[in-house]
DNA sequence: GACAGCATACCAACTAGTCGGTTTAATAAC
DNA sequence: GTTATTAAACCGACTAGTTGGTATGCTGTC
C-alpha cells in the first residue's frame, strides 16, 4: 500500500492523459492539460517523464495493459466456441458504444492519425499495440476458422484486421456525428459478414466437429 | 484569367492545407507550414483567410469539390450496372492506394478525429462533407438494393457509412504500418461482403430486369 | 487615388521543458 | 525509540522558443 501510494502520480498521470488525448488529440493537449486532469503539478509530471512523447509512449504501453484486461475479463470471452468469441467480441464493442465518445474511442488509433509522420515513436507504439490486440483476437478467429471454414481463401489474421478497421472508422464517424448510431450499424454490418464467414455446418450450433 | 491569376494565392493555400493537414493533422500544422508549402506569405494568408479554422472550413469545402470531381471523372462511374458501380468504387479506392499515405488519405477524417470535442464548426464542416459524398454513393447502392436485393433488411445509406468506415478505418492502418497492405485486404473483404449483399440473380450480370 | 493583393515586421499569448528547493519515506546507526 | 542519512517524489516559478494573429507598408491596376 504504501508502494502503491508512490507511484500513484504516475498512475493518474497515465491515465488522465489516456482520456485527455482522447478527447483532444496529441498535439492540442498540453503537459499543463494533463498535469490538471491527473491533479498532480507539472514538476511531478516531468519527475516521472522526460518528456511529452516519454509519456505517450509509456502512455500506450499502459493502454494496451488496460485494454487487455478488459477483453479477458469480459464475459464473451468464455464461450466454448471460437465463433461465439468472435461474434462476443464484437457484440461486446457494440454494447459498450452508449458511453460518451471520449470513452469508447481508441487511444492508439486517434494518436496514430497525428503522429505517424512526425513522431516515428509514437507511431511505432501505436502499431505495435494495435497488433499485439488483434493477434490475442486472431486466435480465436484462427479457431473458428478451423472449425467453420477451414478452406476458406482468406486468412485469419486478415479478418482481425478487418474487424479492427470498421471499429476505427466507426469512431470517427461516432466523433462527425456526435453519436454512436452510425457505429452500432456499422458493427451490425460486420457481424452478418463474420455471420456469412464461418457458415454452421447445418442448423445446431452445438453440434461438435467429428 | 486575370481573375484566375488574383485568386491563385487562395487556391494555393487551400491545397496546401488539403496536403500539410493530411501529413501533421490539424494542430500540429502551423500557418507558416501551409504558407511555406504554398509559397506565399503570411500577410496573404490573413488577407484571404480570417483565421486558421476560417481557413480550415474553406479547406473541407474546397475538398469535397475536389473529391466529387474526382470520383465523377472516374471509369466506375459509367458503369450502367449500379452493382459493378458500387463494386468499382471500392476498387477505385483500392487501386489509389498505391500513392503516397498523405495522397491517398482523407482529409475530413483526419481533421475531425482530432478537432471534434474542441472546434464545433469544423466538425460539422467534416460530418456535411463526409455526409454528401455519402449520399452521393448511396444513390448506386439504393439503385443496386432494387435490382439485387429489394427485400433486404438494410438501409442502402448504412451501407454508404459501412463503406466510409471500413476506407477510413483502413487509413488508420495505412498510416500505422506506414503501407497500404492492409488497407487493401480490407477492401477485398468489403467487397466480399458486398458482392454477397447483392447476389446475381443467376450467372449472368448482363442480364436487364424485367 | 482607390483598392485588391501581397509582403514584412512585429506582438501578446502560450507551451515544453528547466531548475532550485521542499517534503516524504525508507533505512541504518546509535 | 530516536536521530541521521539518503534518495525519491514533488512543487511551482521561470525561460527560451513558438504560434496565431495584427499593423503597416508596398505595388500594380482600374
Amino acid at each position: 500500500m504504501i508502494k502503491s501510494v508512490q507511484h500513484e502520480s504516475k498512475r493518474k498521470l497515465l491515465d488522465a492523459a489516456q482520456n485527455v488525448f482522447r478527447t483532444k488529440g496529441y498535439a492540442a493537449t498540453t503537459v499543463d492539460d494533463i498535469c490538471e486532469a491527473a491533479g498532480v503539478t507539472k514538476g511531478s509530471f516531468f519527475h516521472h517523464f522526460k518528456s511529452k512523447e516519454g509519456l505517450t509512449l509509456d502512455a500506450a504501453a499502459h493502454w494496451s495493459t488496460w485494454t487487455e484486461a478488459l477483453f479477458a475479463a469480459a464475459p464473451f470471452h468464455q464461450a466454448a466456441d471460437p465463433r461465439e468469441r468472435v461474434l462476443g467480441y464484437v457484440d461486446f464493442r457494440a454494447a459498450i458504444l452508449d458511453r460518451a465518445v471520449p470513452d469508447f474511442t481508441c487511444l492508439l488509433g486517434t494518436l496514430v492519425q497525428e503522429t505517424y509522420a512526425t513522431h516515428p515513436a509514437i507511431r511505432a507504439a501505436c502499431n505495435k499495440g494495435m497488433s499485439s490486440h488483434i493477434a490475442n483476437l486472431t486466435c480465436d478467429i484462427e479457431a473458428a476458422k478451423q472449425r467453420y471454414a477451414p478452406d476458406a481463401p482468406w486468412s485469419a489474421e486478415s479478418i482481425g484486421y478487418f474487424i479492427q478497421a470498421v471499429l476505427q472508422g466507426s469512431f470517427i464517424f461516432a466523433k462527425a456525428k456526435d453519436g454512436s448510431e452510425v457505429a452500432r450499424e456499422n458493427l451490425s454490418h460486420l457481424r452478418r459478414y463474420l455471420e456469412g464467414l464461418f457458415p454452421h455446418p447445418r442448423k445446431s450450433n452445438r453440434k461438435e466437429k467429428p
